[in-house]
DNA sequence: CCTAAATATACCTTGACACGTATATGCGTT
DNA sequence: AACGCATATACGTGTCAAGGTATATTTAGG
């Protein structure tokens, strides 16, 4: 379990960090929201601050967990040498995007997208 | 073996996926490159095509793999909820704002980045 | 056709890890 | 001190994925 990457592959605790990104939470509340075993929220919690994601202070019997960036900044660091690659597809981005929009449409708000006419894709790489 | 993230957990196939940055390339290349079995470059290649981060072409014997986008944009879009969190490093973020900014600069309409402090944490908890 | 090269797949083994259940630890209250 | 609540940890179990080795498949060329 060393990498950034092996952390956040686990649903549960992807879950718990997007739970953590409103506000610090107790244990119990994660257990609550989440509808998770107490000893499944705190076992990924463990990884999930040995890992850097969180960090706790305690409150009485309580723990409150909260993020940490330098994780994900890992991950965003990563992730950066595809974003050259894929601004070159924007096209295809675009309509990606469409659809986690309609998906996510539940939210309310959803940032609206423009629809533009295709750009040329294909470096002409084939043999 | 379902998530993207379950994809990318693996250090292989971040490394393959680091490779065909550059270029598409053989499996023989890449089996070179990283020194690694070709049995093992041939199944994270498929583990790779079937979560849609790469595809391939024939060419003759061999087969060139290269890079799709559209899972490298499924990860981006979980870490920007997390984005705000790091923004202690504006000089990074800034950059990769700017990059997409001109990168989607084609497009002509504007891409709103709201600036400023965003001193926004430690909503006060009940303690 | 037959062979060699490139790649894919099948089979087996092993290890890691997520889970459930049970129990331990810590803290506050009476 | 004793109890109860919140959280952590220990242990046993099952599953699944990654690696290794062997073999199958495809294609070019003689």
């Amino acid at each position: 379990m060393e990498s950034v990457f092996e952390i956040i592959a686990e649903p549960n605790r992807r879950a718990i960090l997007s739970l953590l990104v409103s506000s610090q939470q107790s244990v119990g509340e994660i257990e609550r929201q989440l509808r998770m075993p107490q000893p499944t929220v705190s076992k990924h919690l463990r990884v999930l601050r040995e890992a850097g994601f969180v960090e706790s202070t305690v409150d009485a019997q309580r723990r409150l967990y909260r993020l940490k960036p330098e994780p994900f900044q890992e991950v965003d660091a990563w992730l950066a040498q595809f974003r050259r690659f894929w601004s070159a597809h924007v096209d295809a981005l675009e309509r990606h995007l469409d659809r986690m929009d309609e998906s996510t449409a539940t939210k309310g708000k959803t940032r609206r997208r423009r629809r533009g006419p295709n750009r040329e894709r294909d470096k002409g790489e084939t043999k």
